[in-house]
RNA sequence: GGAGAGGUGCCAGAGCGGCCGAAUGGGACGCCCUGCUAAGGCGUUGACUGCGCAAGCGGUCCGUGGGUUCAAAUCCCACCCUCUCCGCCA
C-alpha cells in the first residue's frame, strides 16, 4: 500500500512515479484516493467533534451524579438528554466514516508500489535490460553441443525420473511428479540452497496455508485472488510462495532496530492456479500448479535495503553459477514491475533443450509497501543508539534462492551427455546418495 | 470435537459502569549518592491518528467485531486465540 500522506503532500510526485508503469488506470485510482481521503478527514473531524462534546458531557454527568443533590441530578438528566440528541448525528457520521474508510482502503490496496527512481523505463518484458551476462558458451546460444539440444521432458521421461502422466491422473493437468534420482535431485536442490544460505539466513518451516489477512499483506489479495488456491471452508489459502508467511511473521509487531536486518529462509511447497497462463508451458517442468522452492527474505531499515537487494541478487546468481548453468541477470523495467515491487532483478537460466531463457529467480525490494499492508514496524534509533520517537515501517526484500522445477529442467538439458545420461552438478552430490550421473546404474 | 479457566502497557499483575490510557511491582533509561560496583534515593518510560510552524488541542486503542448506556477495560452477544482435562490422531 502506498502512503496516503505522501499522496496528500506530493500528489504530483506520486502521479509521475506511477505514470512510469504505463498503467493509465492508476491515475484514476489516485484521483479516487485523493478525493476519498479528503472526504474521510472531513467526516472524521466532524465525528470527533461530536464525540468530544459527548465525552465532556459524560464527564460532567458523572460528577453531578456523584455529588447526589437533587438539583445536580436534575441537571445531569438535562445533560443526558442533550447528549442523546448528539447520538443520531454521531451514528450517521460514524457510518459514513466507516464506509468512506473502507472505500479508500479498497482503492489503496489496488494501487501499485512506486517504482524506484533507478528502475529502468520500459513498457513490457521485452525492455528489461540485461545487467549481467549473458554467461554462455563460445558461440552463444548456438554454442551448445547437439546432445544438449534435447528438451528435458524427453530426457527425463527416457531416464524415468519424470512422470507427468501419472501426476495428471492422480491430481490434474499441470501437476508433475519426479521419480527416483529425479525426486532425489529435486530435494537435493532445496537442501543445497538452504545449506548455502544458512550463513546469514535463519531457517523457518512456515505453514503452507495462511489466512486472508496474511495473503493480503504481501499483495496477492484482493487483486489476484484467482491465482491462489482457496480453502473456503476454513478461510485459508495455499501459499504461492514462502514469501507470504515469512513476510507476515512480524505482522502487527514492532521490531527492535538492533534486530535489523532480519534474514529468513524457508523451503516450502508453492501452489499456483496459473489462471492467466492456462495452456502455456504445459510440457515438462516449466510451469506447474505445485512446486518446491527455497525463498530468502529480509526485513530491513530503509538505509539497509539497497545494499541488501544487491547482496541477495549476488547470492542467488552465485548459486546458479555453481550449478554450472548458463545464466544472465536482468533488471525489471517499470512497465513489467510487479504490483508490490519497488525494484526487481530476475535471474534467468538458458535451457538449451527447449531453447529458451527461463526465469528461475526474482529478487525484489518492496520498500514499505508490504510493511504498510502488514503493519510491520521497527523502532528507529539515532547514530548513537538512542531510540527516536515513534516507529517506522520496515522495508521488505525477498527472492527465490532456488525454485526447483526450472533449475531441475535446465540441469537435465545443460548437463545432458551424448549417451543421454545427465551428470549431477558437483555441489549437489553430497545430497544425491552417491548418484553422480543419472541414468548410469 | 466436548468441558472448564483465561486474554489488560516492554514483562508480571490489579481494576466498584463515571474521578482509568489504566494502580502496584519488575525491567529499561536519566539524574543523585559513590574511589569503582552493588544497594539506596528521585524522576522518565505506549501506539495510531486529525488540526497546527510550534506550543498545544481533539479522537481512537484493555484479544476481534457488534450491542446496551449520557458514559464501557468493566454489562450483554458472537467470533478468534491461549492454557488445563477428556476424546481423536501422524
Amino acid at each position: 500500500m502506498i502512503d496516503v500522506r505522501l499522496l496528500r503532500t506530493d500528489p504530483d510526485g506520486v502521479r509521475s512515479a506511477l505514470a512510469r508503469r504505463g498503467d493509465t488506470a492508476v491515475l484514476t485510482q489516485l484521483d479516487d484516493a485523493t478525493r476519498l481521503d479528503a472526504r474521510l478527514r472531513e467526516i472524521t473531524s466532524a465525528r470527533d467533534d461530536i464525540r468530544s462534546q459527548v465525552n465532556a458531557i459524560s464527564k460532567q454527568v458523572g460528577q453531578l451524579r456523584r455529588s447526589g443533590s437533587d438539583a445536580d441530578i436534575a441537571e445531569a438528566e438535562q445533560l443526558q438528554a442533550t447528549s442523546r440528541a448528539f447520538g443520531a448525528d454521531e451514528d450517521r457520521l460514524a457510518a459514513e466514516h466507516d464506509e468512506v474508510e473502507a472505500a479508500l482502503r479498497e482503492v489503496l490496496l489496488a494501487i501499485p508500489n512506486l517504482p524506484h527512481p533507478d528502475a529502468p523505463d520500459g513498457v513490457d518484458d521485452s525492455e528489461n535490460p540485461v545487467v549481467r551476462g549473458p554467461y554462455l558458451p563460445d558461440g552463444g546460444t548456438d554454442g551448445f553441443a547437439g546432445h544438449q539440444h534435447v528438451p528435458h521432458w524427453d530426457t527425463a521421461v527416457e531416464l524415468g525420473i519424470l512422470d507427468a502422466e501419472r501426476a495428471t491422473k492422480i491430481a490434474a493437468s499441470m501437476f508433475t511428479m519426479q521419480r527416483g534420482a529425479g525426486a532425489t535431485m529435486a530435494r537435493a536442490l532445496c537442501q543445497y540452497a538452504l545449506d548455502t544460505c544458512a550463513d546469514e539466513f535463519e531457517e523457518i518451516r512456515p505453514p503452507s496455508l495462511v489466512s486472508t489477512a496474511t495473503l493480503t499483506a504481501t499483495g496477492q489479495l484482493p487483486k489476484f485472488a484467482d491465482d491462489s488456491y482457496a480453502i473456503e471452508r476454513d478461510g485459508l489459502w495455499c501459499i504461492p510462495t514462502a514469501e507470504v508467511p515469512l513476510t507476515s511473521m512480524y505482522a502487527g509487531e514492532v521490531v527492535a532496530a538492533a534486530e535489523l536486518p532480519a534474514r529468513f529462509m524457508a523451503y516450502s511447497p508453492c501452489f499456483r492456479r496459473e489462471a492467466g497462463a492456462a495452456g502455456r508451458d504445459t510440457r515438462g517442468m516449466l510451469r506447474s500448479h505445485e512446486f518446491d522452492k527455497v525463498e530468502i527474505l529480509a526485513l530491513a531499515t530503509p538505509d539497509q535495503a539497497p545494499e541488501l537487494l544487491m547482496q541477495m541478487v549476488d547470492r542467488v546468481e552465485s548459486m546458479i553459477a555453481a550449478l554450472g548453468l548458463h545464466h544472465r541477470v536482468i533488471e525489471i523495467c517499470t512497465g513489467d514491475l510487479g504490483q508490490s515491487h519497488h525494484r526487481s532483478f530476475d535471474i534467468e537460466v538458458y535451457a538449451p533443450g527447449c531453447a529458451q531463457w527461463l526465469e528461475v529467480s526474482s529478487v525484489s525490494w518492496f520498500s514499505d509497501y508490504q510493511a504498510r499492508r502488514g503493519d510491520i514496524r521497527y523502532k528507529p534509533v539515532d547514530a548513537d543508539g538512542t531510540p527516536q520517537k515513534g516507529t517506522a515501517l520496515v522495508h521488505t526484500l525477498n527472492g527465490s534462492a532456488l525454485a526447483v522445477p526450472r533449475v531441475w529442467a535446465a540441469i537435465c538439458e545443460t548437463h545432458r551427455n551424448a549417451d543421454g545420461t545427465v551428470t549431477v552438478p558437483d555441489v549437489l552430490r553430497p545430497y544425491m546418495r552417491g548418484i553422480d550421473v543419472i541414468g548410469v546404474s
